[in-house]
DNA sequence: CTAGCCTGGTTCCATCTCGAACTAGTTTAA
DNA sequence: TTAAACTAGTTCGAGATGGAACCAGGCTAG
């Protein structure tokens, strides 16, 4: 019974739509953009572009974080060839494969990048802290699954 | 025990940062959106253009709309007038207010509007097949309270 | 009324986007 | 070797985007 009451409490039956809950994120997702855009364009970033700078530890040359980043290859060379003018990176030919150019971080880059990764936590925070603290952990969970 | 096991497996008490699930949220929406984008444009709709004629029974003024998809009004007009031009939208007057515009959808463009929808639930539904139907639940609850 | 303000929708144009085609460097296979 | 195939990154240009300024039409207060 008591067992019952416990995991028997899905009676939540309903057919969940897929398209239902892709337009409710859809409209989380873009909501908080428009929130964060004007903040993370005060560092003179546009959203893309940050992110662009958050992979590029991990992706350290432009076909990689082309790919990383589903975004077409002219558009990472335009948005590193602004980075770079911002002195936000650097770019250097990778001896070892002469295509090839090595992105990095300049330290003012970082700080840039940080600041707008915080903004994202505040701002996501914000929405997330609607949720008890066992739905933020399956929230994960379900994301890790679906990527 | 067994109502340990049930109730009592919520051992995962790491800490979630916002900004890494607001990143695994974004990879899924937008490799779903790669997915997605070539289907749609077979039928001759960019992605914004289906869920503006999404959203037209329920917001039947470009004003209206824009505030919807929280997108500027210049796009909106750009767009509306490609979907007439498609004959997926009949636009107009409305005889009581002279700004105005009614928008309606066309056999055609519900057509399409609900064959991109049938898209978008195949494509997200085969992500979502790989919860439980707890967590489908779950997660639609989560996105209510969000919103 | 009518002046001032607000709202809907459009136009203008500087800027961005990204597919296609290209150049240059690298790898593979013979 | 060397030719063919592949990959990294750029350039070009047609087309999209969106802020600013605009022109109605509608609403409000005096």
């Amino acid at each position: 019974m008591e067992l019952d009451s416990v995991k028997g409490n899905e009676a939540d039956m309903r057919k969940i739509s897929p398209w239902a809950l892709w337009t409710l994120n859809f409209q989380v997702m873009t909501s908080l953009m428009a929130d964060v855009a004007p903040r993370i364009r005060a560092l003179r970033l546009e959203i893309k572009e940050f992110l662009l700078l958050s992979k590029l530890d991990e992706h350290p040359n432009p076909a990689d974080l082309a790919r990383a980043l589903i975004t077409p290859k002219p558009s990472v060379t335009f948005m590193v060839k602004r980075m770079e003018a911002l002195g936000y990176l650097r770019r250097e030919l990778q001896p070892n494969d002469l295509r090839r150019f090595r992105l990095t971080l300049t330290p003012s880059g970082r700080t840039a990048m940080e600041s707008a990764r915080e903004i994202f936590d505040q701002e996501f925070g914000r929405r997330l802290s609607r949720l008890t603290q066992a739905q933020r952990v399956e929230l994960m969970r379900i994301f890790e699954r679906m990527v």
